[in-house]
DNA sequence: AGCACGCCGACT
DNA sequence: GTCGGCGTGCTC
């Protein structure tokens, strides 16, 4: 018998099948993680097939050394994916195993030390001059075995008195597997009665599910129209058939408060996997999944690997967010395509769900690749009413505060009716930049080409790249001048003015300078939901998940802060994220209200955000995407080069552009492309490393695929790096 | 002649 | 990725 072994190798020339002969007697499967001697040394490899005929010349064929695993962790089905990515994303094999192999699967079962008396026996006068030996004893005699650790705890006694014991032999200390697994104590919930709406999708799609019709749908539901729900129900249908569903959730989407809806329903039989998990953690709902301990998965991105093999049913909640894509590392994945190929291949169903779909979803959707699903009413309330206020005018009228007359007198109005407001900022910090009157000098990180934001709280300046930080000078460095001016507004100066206007306000402030320690964001989140603030600020951490029935009032501080940057999707980000924070307010019995401040109140983001029309602002944004060629009516390729040395950088770009050339002139592509560039990228030095990049469209996703093949096998001066990303999300 | 260094190719 | 082979060029 021999092995197909693909190694552990990150190299274009060893990303291929190597043939070991398995000796005699080992038990070795498919799936299974092996150590094999390659070259000289020993190397650890997946087994991805066993044959009886080689196919490499067998004088040559070495032994498979050893199995690392007690059983295997893919299965076919997994492999098959695997071999997708691999061509799909350009990417070595193994790097797409290491990316669905469980982090943290080396450090296999948590052990823990247990100690047990092996001598009944004991006799006190034997240790007089060990007394805290005898009381560890003694105690033993009640208790036995016992963890070593709370030994140590409860007799107040240390580890060498322990070692002492085990060496007279008196008593013995023993690991023993422990599964982390808790049992969850939560009380159940039954499923309400659905709406119509609800009840028509669930009926639509429980018909791909029990007749093992891949379908893949679009469920199409307004903020607060019960989509969770649908997703409970089709999940319930799906394990009364004895298949299992994954049901994918954007990080800052998976809140305690979310969790707790599946938990109450399935109650032990769900696993979840977030970002905070230990490798060790993050094994053990591997495991769960493998015993088929548990038959849901809600997790963020990686979730879409969980080991299950009778998938049903994926879902993906907010289907439009980008986190689904894996950005900086190999492989530059998008679980939404790989739920999908999975989905096929096990011959489950795909459910994308959204409020504000993403372009290219809505638009494969409406040509029928995806069968759309509607839910177009709120389950308790009626829609917010959205009013746009203009920034400018209020500058105009005298009114330079960050706050509109407006917002300010609704803030007051909600304050005295004890209702709660949210007010989102999607920048953190205190101002965005700060400059010099006089001089005009802007503070910039030296590390990275951007400049600082100024953080009030701890009187420093931050780069939000690469974390530099310097004290805020109260005089510029340039000219000494005192003539600070603070330029651009964050979340930390909202929370100031708010104290400044509104001293009797209860205020909490939710973003990556609050949250950085583990447990706050469910702190901040239970404060607010259980009453003890009236007002919260944040960024677009805020903007999901958050189903607060006494919140009346959404502010959006300055919606221009994502309509600005330069990239093609930010109008459709704008849009989807104006739309799910107004979806915060008037989810309960009060109705909700919505202020927009802008300069740009004459964007049809923002006027179709507020007239809460998705149909009409995709009718107008897929206008652009069609006239400009971009998604979904070609393909992007951004490919950045970086590099400590400029010249070098601008260098090898120059070669990468001439590539992508030499490669499109080669297949002599008659569709639609272009390559664009090289330049600086947006941000063009980032940790000393200076960046390029070269963007390339095509009509063909093909043609980006060699591209990706050819430019990845190029040769490059040793310190410069090349990040290829086919379909980015984001081209920064 | 002896050796440090860098490039290239192979690895089952 | 990593090791060894080999050619180049410098030093003893």
């Amino acid at each position: 018998m021999f092995a197909e072994v693909i190694v552990e190798i990150k190299a274009s020339n060893t990303d291929r099948l190597y043939t070991y002969k398995v000796p005699e007697g080992m038990d070795l499967e498919v799936g299974m993680r092996v150590l094999v001697p390659f070259k000289n040394r020993l190397v650890e490899g997946y087994v991805v097939s066993l044959t009886d005929k080689p196919s490499y010349s067998l004088e040559k064929i070495k032994s498979v050394y050893k199995i690392l695993d007690k059983y295997p962790i893919f299965n076919e089905k997994m492999i098959k994916l695997a071999k997708w990515m691999r061509d799909y994303y350009k990417c070595y094999f193994s790097e797409v195993f290491q990316t669905i192999m469980p982090a943290g699967i080396d450090r296999g079962e948590k052990k823990v030390k247990l100690v047990r008396l092996k001598i009944e026996d004991v006799f006190e006068e034997d240790f007089k001059k060990a007394p805290r030996q005898y009381e560890v004893l003694r105690y033993l005699k009640k208790r036995s075995p016992i963890k070593l650790s709370e030994l140590v705890k409860i007799l107040n006694t240390d580890y060498g008195t322990i070692r002492a014991l085990e060496k007279k032999g008196y008593i013995e200390v023993y690991e023993e597997e422990i599964s982390r697994f808790q049992v969850r104590d939560v009380e159940k919930t039954f499923p309400p009665i659905l709406t119509e709406e609800q009840k028509r999708a669930v009926e639509e799609v429980k018909k791909s599910i029990f007749s093992g019709q891949p379908d893949a749908y679009l469920l199409f539901g307004v903020t607060g129209s019960g989509k969770t729900e649908v997703y409970l129900k089709l999940i319930e249908e799906t394990v009364k058939i004895g298949k299992s569903a994954i049901v994918l959730v954007p990080e800052i989407a998976l809140t305690p408060q979310t969790i707790e809806r599946f938990v109450s329903r399935f109650g032990n039989r769900v696993a979840v996997i977030h970002s905070g998990l230990s490798p060790g953690e993050r094994f053990d709902e591997w495991r769960k999944v493998k015993n088929k301990e548990v038959d849901v998965v809600v997790g963020v991105r990686s979730a879409v690997f969980a080991p299950f093999d009778n998938l049903g049913l994926i879902i993906i909640d907010e289907e439009h967010e980008a986190t689904y894509k894996q950005s900086d590392t190999r492989p530059r994945y998008n679980a939404k395509e790989v739920a999908e190929k999975r989905c096929e291949i096990e011959k489950a169903v795909l459910v994308m769900a959204s409020a504000t779909p993403s372009l290219e979803t809505y638009y494969k959707a409406i040509k029928g690749d995806y069968k759309l699903l509607k839910l177009t009413r709120r389950i308790k309330a009626s829609m917010p009413e959205i009013e746009v206020v203009n920034m400018s005018d209020e500058l105009a009228k005298g009114n330079n505060s960050i706050f509109s007359r407006k917002l300010f007198s609704y803030i007051k109005e909600n304050l005295k009716k004890g209702e709660q407001t949210i007010l989102f900022l999607n920048r953190r910090g205190y101002s965005s930049f700060v400059a010099c009157r006089d001089c005009g000098y802007v503070p910039k990180c030296p590390n990275c080409d951007i400049s600082l934001t100024y953080h009030f709280e701890d009187k420093k300046l931050v780069c939000h790249y690469c974390g530099y930080e310097e004290p805020m000078r109260e005089t510029c460095p340039k000219c000494g001048s005192k003539r600070i001016r603070y330029m651009g507004i964050g979340t930390e100066r909202v929370e100031m003015d708010i104290k400044k206007f509104f001293p009797e306000a209860r205020v909490l402030r939710m973003d990556v300078d609050t949250t950085r320690r583990k447990g706050s964001h469910e702190k901040i989140f239970y404060e607010f939901k259980n009453g003890k603030a009236d007002i919260l600020i944040g960024t677009q951490m805020i903007s999901k998940g958050f189903d607060i029935p006494n919140v009346t009032l959404v502010g959006v501080i300055l919606a221009d802060i994502t309509l600005n940057l330069p990239d093609f999707r930010s109008s459709e980000r704008t849009f989807q994220l104006l739309t799910q924070v107004a979806g915060r307010a008037g989810r309960g019995e009060k109705p909700g209200r919505v202020v927009i401040q802008t300069y740009e109140d004459n964007h049809y983001s923002i006027l179709t955000a507020k007239e809460q029309d998705y149909v009409k602002f995709f009718r107008e944004e897929i206008k652009y995407r069609e006239i400009f060629k971009y998604p979904p009516f070609a393909h992007l390729m951004n490919i950045v080069v970086s590099g400590e040395d400029e010249e070098k950088v601008k260098n090898a770009s120059a070669n990468t552009y001439l590539a992508c050339q030499k490669v499109i002139n080669k297949l002599q592509v008659k569709s639609y492309n272009k390559i664009l560039g090289p330049a600086p990228a947006p941000i063009s030095k980032i940790n000393n490393r200076y960046r390029w990049q070269v963007i390339v469209k095509s009509e063909e996703r093909e043609v980006l695929e060699e591209i990706a093949e050819y430019v990845q096998n190029m040769k490059y001066p040793k310190d410069i790096r090349v990040a290829v990303d086919i379909d980015p999300l984001n081209i920064m």
